[in-house]
DNA sequence: TTGTATGCGTTATCAA
DNA sequence: TTGATAACGCATACAA
């Protein structure tokens, strides 16, 4: 097993002394155009890199940054991390990614692996196990250590730092007006827990869509469930029973699998969508696309909300020390895909 | 912003030196009971880490585990890495992932990102435009660096090092059976072009199967197409026209993607699935079972592939520097999903 | 029982 | 123009 280049082989090589082919490497006008060229070529040869573990203690930076999220399964978070990777790569930093498994114990472990010198600055979206935990001392810590952090998708308020965020209240109002002005006016919802706060803010934007257009809200037509990343037989079985005998014209959920999911229990009652009942979702996957009926959908635009939580990040990371703190949240848009799961507005 | 706590401050701190603070927090017995509490106490209090960088230098080792995969949102990749956790954490050894989004210059960056000092080995599982391009330098400079690598799912027969398969033809051949089993005789396949390793592969298991039960092969069931990883417009149209006006009975495809689009395009045409038309996929993906009919796949416990790809890289981690290389090629078992579009076995 | 010195690979400062 | 030295944070062999 070969060692790795280093400074020093290449010295003892070329018998100059380690600063020389550092100088040398560097291009420093320091070095005789003549040693230069003789140590830049042998470094070529053999494939000279700079060991970047040396670096990052020699400069106390690492030009890294660490993604922590919960699920990668989420198309959703692929477009997040594309446009997070897209603005590090701009300004020349690397990327890290590690998966919580929406398990606590592991973002916890994960943070501490990555906050220990791996990385200058975090990306995150929080594990569902640690916002029903309420416990978020990993993340203050690495703040109070002088950790930048910047939250996106599952935001705690009381954490300080920069956030970024779709407008879900927003969204929601959208997707649900889209249902209304289709003709809709008995709209069901299946949300999450209000713990979750896009499920808080997305059962908001219903409300206020439904009161816009004077429509009363039904208690018995709000759903909320506790999972959010999959839905097994018991969640199924809920929304099986939740839609069964429901005189409802409309359905409105906060993600892809909850739409899916309602539309096969629709479909297998006997149910057409979406002359029967129509179907709007959260959604930023495949599922919806590639379903029959494919689904009509409030987009996230998961890469802008990469791009910019990678741009606040960096902006603290090289910002200068004494600046004050100011952190900012950001707001990004969201948009309405019409599919076959809703009637065309006349 | 507060500096990150040093044994140096400690020392300083405490009025001690350097070496006794790691002495006394790496619980040597040469430390007395006294200072060593002190020195404990005094670290938990102010949460002291030590710096995983620093102590990679030192070491020489990072007890990391890179993972280069092309694309997450396959819900096989997903649970790959979730396999390749498990091992890691079992070994005590840290996971960090990086995407090359299919593209052969991110890749390779990646893989220089990670070779030059943050990982002590690589899993990894080829881009597309890598294959494509037959272009392997960054790996084998890696493993000619001592740098361990085991590859999995798109593997290169010719690289050096440790590999983890799924025995593709066989599962293949699986797939084929079981619809030749359920009394399909005409059978097309929608596969990829040859240089896919899998694609070719999985072609031959759909021949042998055949042969087996003695139909005969017609080059014009055979549809070999040039993506992997989605199937857009173009793909679509193709798979549409090859479906078209053909008098078959089953379907095999490589993909979830191929099997959801021939699916749509088969009922569109007013074909029954799986009276009409059965179907079977290679697949580990949501898609499969959500969709309606759900879909009959060859599963391929991705996890177990995870842990078996993490075993062997540990193990090359963790020999003696003299011992002989050695390369093995792990094959993992597929197995048979039965859902809906496959008929019974009678 | 504690402390000093050295080295991991690099760069920056200063001396030669 | 080149080289020696110190420092980043840590662990350890050796000296006190």
């Amino acid at each position: 097993m070969k060692r790795k280049l280093t400074l020093k082989l290449i010295a003892k090589e070329l018998d100059v002394s380690i600063s020389t082919v550092s100088k040398a490497l560097r291009d420093s006008a320091e070095i005789s155009e003549d040693t230069r060229q003789k140590i830049k070529a042998f470094a070529k040869l053999y494939n000279y890199k700079p060991n970047n573990i040396a670096l990052s203690l020699k400069n106390r930076k690492t030009r890294t940054i660490g993604i922590i999220i919960p699920q990668i399964v989420h198309h959703f978070f692929t477009t997040v991390i594309r446009g997070i990777e897209q603005m590090a790569r701009e300004h020349n930093y690397n990327v890290i990614i590690t998966l919580s498994n929406n398990d606590f114990d592991k973002e916890v472990l994960n943070m501490e692996l990555l906050a220990n010198g791996s990385t200058d600055g975090f990306i995150v979206s929080l594990a569902k196990e640690t916002l029903h935990k309420d416990d978020f001392r990993h993340l203050t810590e690495a703040i109070d250590q002088g950790m930048p952090v910047v939250m996106f998708d599952r935001i705690v308020d009381e954490i300080p730092c920069d956030k970024v965020m779709i407008d879900d209240r927003e969204g929601a109002k959208m997707g649900v007006m889209h249902l209304l002005k289709t003709g809709c006016r008995k709209i069901a919802i299946i949300t999450t827990k209000d713990y979750v706060t896009i499920g808080k803010l997305r059962t908001k934007g219903y409300i206020e869509a439904l009161e816009s257009y004077g429509v009363k809200v039904e208690k018995d037509f709000i759903l909320k469930l506790d999972t959010i990343d999959h839905c097994g037989d018991d969640c199924s079985a809920k929304i099986k029973n939740f839609l069964k005998d429901k005189d409802i014209d409309g359905v409105f959920t906060v993600n892809e699998l909850f739409a899916v999911t309602a539309a096969k229990h629709l479909t297998a009652i006997g149910k057409n969508i979406p002359n029967d009942v129509s179907i709007v979702s959260f959604s930023d996957g495949e599922l919806s696309q590639h379903f029959i009926p494919s689904l009509t959908t409030v987009s996230q635009h998961g890469e802008l909300m990469g791009r910019k939580a990678a741009e606040l990040l960096i902006n603290k990371l090289e910002r200068p020390e004494e600046e004050v703190e100011e952190y900012t949240t950001a707001y990004i848009d969201t948009s309405l895909i019409e599919r076959e799961s809703t009637k065309k507005i006349k």
